[in-house]
DNA sequence: TATTGTTATACTCTATAACTATA
DNA sequence: TATAGTTATAGAGTATAACAATA
């Protein structure tokens, strides 16, 4: 490809669009993966945050709503209506229990914990739908390990 | 692969959470990368959006909004917001010029592609700060093709 | 009938400020 | 004063239905 002269946004020969951007892809895989996630959870009524927080919760009973925000990457003002909706359904549970009162215990109920017995092998399947696109475990492996470096990377 | 036995969640012998999901670390990259584009063109008062619409449209002038909507992957509906504001702010300008009077053309503007110019190198800047924290151009092609995987690939 | 652009609407996610009860 | 949880709210982004003009 040649082409350019006097349009200074053609580079190295081309013309460049957004699909030139790894915020693109970043976003189109991003699509892609989520879309295949909710298909696999909808049947269930649980969204990826709801899985997400009661996989946590089982792992690590006891943990306060701040702290299961914070690792899930969310505020715990908008925390709050996600494990509302779990204690709702019985699924996990809030526990006013150590000394200081201001603070919510959550642990996943026995139905919960059912649930996310029945939930991992679909959630395993759906990685392995995954994994298999991206070519083999190595490949997946090398995709964490670049992703890891955009987000873990000190902000410039 | 062993290892199970009451705690079905559990896997390998550790405790499994959605950081070991790729969803998981896909969020959280795309969310890095699209806050340091945003930052990049904030003082600009540019989304991404109106950038990546600013620099398609100045690549294939003429384009209808339904083809730039699809090539952005956003509902034609949804565009019209976006077009409106380029227009607005003088960026790109609608025509209706073929013998389909239904269509909308657009084109951007001698302010717009100005403004285009002095953009490319700051978005240049951003994408080689990503490519500097993945470690090398060859880490972002590999990157790419990974990507590319995820969202080309049949949806299973 | 079908398509282009448009309007209206709704739903999810995310972000922020402010309140309450505790500490 | 400060913190945990909560409420309310606002802004993106996204998705769908329906309409007018035109084909």
């Amino acid at each position: 490809m040649a082409v350019d002269k006097g349009e200074a946004w053609a580079f190295a020969g081309r013309i460049m669009t957004m699909g030139d951007a790894l915020s693109y892809r970043l976003r189109r895989a991003q699509h892609a993966v989520l879309q295949d996630f909710v298909e696999t959870f909808a049947r269930l009524d649980l969204r990826p945050t709801d899985f997400a927080a009661l996989l946590l919760i089982a792992g690590h009973p006891g943990l306060k709503q701040s702290e299961v925000a914070e690792a899930l990457g969310i505020q715990r003002a908008n925390f709050v209506a996600v494990i509302d909706g779990l204690e709702r359904r019985r699924l996990a549970e809030r526990r006013r229990e150590g000394s200081d009162r201001r603070v919510q215990a959550l642990f996943v109920t026995d139905a919960g914990q059912a649930l996310l017995d029945q939930l991992i092998p679909v959630w395993r399947a759906h990685e392995e739908r995954l994994v298999a696109r991206l070519g083999g475990p190595a490949a997946r492996d090398q995709l964490d390990l670049l992703l890891e470096r955009l987000y873990d990377a000190p902000a410039a």
